[in-house]
DNA sequence: CAATTGACGGGTG
DNA sequence: GCACCCGCCAATT
């Protein structure tokens, strides 16, 4: 059951659930890109620390680092749903990417 | 309340 | 391009 009633959520948790939330197939950013949408730049951590707590509802694939690197715990998973979308990852990185940071 | 930890990013060598 | 260190934020102990 979500502990959360979204109303009880910080302003913080919104925003970030909303910006990965509002990614769509194929977009690919980075930790710190989805901190800049959810409106603090300085919070990429926090960015990461609310994906691995809410990994069931959210696109958490569609979220890599900053160089391209995929996340530390599902990169097999990732990289699989990566692909299905279009994205292309040589070596758990993302080389390109129709949508997003990696975007030609 | 202080110290530690972690799905981060940037700078440096 | 990679390894290492430092800084920032939030959650946990």
């Amino acid at each position: 059951m979500a502990k959360w009633s979204i109303s009880d959520a910080t302003p913080l948790e919104q925003a970030l659930t909303i910006a990965v939330a509002s990614l769509e197939e194929g977009e690919v950013v980075s930790y710190g890109d989805v901190a800049v949408r959810a409106g603090r730049p300085d919070a990429p951590r926090a960015a990461g620390a609310l994906l691995a707590k809410s990994l069931t509802s959210l696109p958490w694939w569609r979220v890599v680092y900053a160089s391209g690197k995929l996340a530390p715990c599902n990169p097999t998973l990732q990289k699989k749903y990566l692909h299905g979308e279009g994205v292309v990852v040589r070596d758990d990185r993302v080389v390109r990417s129709p949508l997003g940071r990696f975007a030609k």
